[in-house]
DNA sequence: TATTGTTATACTCTATAACTATA
DNA sequence: TATAGTTATAGAGTATAACAATA
């Protein structure tokens, strides 16, 4: 119908795989409380131990107003607890449930196999080449990504309106 | 702090990818009314011309009631026309305006730059090994999640609870 | 004064269900 | 009866701003 088409690229391809992802894991917790944004929180602590729910909103980036509500769900749906900052008494400390860490445990074997299944796909000779490459966009990525967000910090800080609405 | 360090694969690095891109795109677009999902509606009309609510709503996977509010905010703010059904009086046509389709042009111009500045960062021995690559596991990971999403779909038809809260 | 977390408020994306107008 | 779109309602993720308790 409309004449603008264009050309699927190795970029296209990656997007692809980062939606279809995505959506197969919201799919796979539906009927559940997980979701994708929760289990950001769950792998977090996870990799790293115990932390407070504002190093966690630094660690996920994201407001500590939405970290409130991430853990007031995990929490309710069993998944981390709320204890009290050894020292510091206006902090809370969130630590995932013995529950939480099986289940973690588990998923993180099916990541393993799922990646193993996928990279059975990929001809044994393109392997090497495939990992190299997918480091060097990401490596490339995260440069540009970082470049970008400082430019519109800049230019924020310059000229406040900027940021406006 | 935690013992439970994973080894980063190509699938990590494929999603870490997609999660980079997805964040860079709601920042470019903060300050306007654009955002990632009422731009995957722009891509839609760019690529197969004006179409009805519900071609989109199958085109995007989500629901017209969706639709109807990605529209209304695409409409107020330029981007899109609704226009009568020239038979169906029940349609809407939704159309791109012009100024759309030129700031979509732009985009497809700097989505090309893009894939072209992360590719070179590739070693070109290394380029069609890796295109080869995300093509096999695209097409394994899209048939992993049809399977998976049609063995979900049989379990919901045969105990309709399963599919609830 | 600065920081941690919460409450208040608001916007976006998403869904299902009920309803209107038309096929 | 079935389909196209809207209204009503709801939950999740996200943000800023104001506030309480504590450092």
């Amino acid at each position: 119908m409309s004449d603008h088409e264009i050309p699927v690229t190795v970029l296209d391809r990656l997007l692809e795989i980062g939606d279809l992802f995505e959506r197969d894991m919201a799919r796979a917790f539906a009927g559940t409380a997980l979701t994708p944004a929760r289990v950001r929180v769950l792998w977090v602590l996870r990799h790293l131990g115990p932390m407070t729910q504002h190093e966690l909103a630094d660690r996920l980036e994201v407001s500590a107003r939405n970290v409130t509500g991430l853990v007031d769900a995990l929490e309710a749906s069993g998944h981390v607890r709320r204890t009290r900052h050894p020292t510091d008494r206006r902090a809370i400390v969130v630590a995932l449930t013995d529950v939480a860490d099986a289940q973690l445990e588990r998923m993180q074997r099916e990541h393993a196999d799922l990646t193993a299944t996928l990279l059975a796909a990929v001809e044994p000779a393109d392997r090497a080449a495939l990992q190299r490459g997918v480091d060097a966009i990401a490596d490339r990525l995260r440069g540009l990504v970082a470049e970008a967000a400082g430019a519109a910090g800049r230019t924020a800080d310059a000229s406040p309106e900027g940021r406006t609405r």
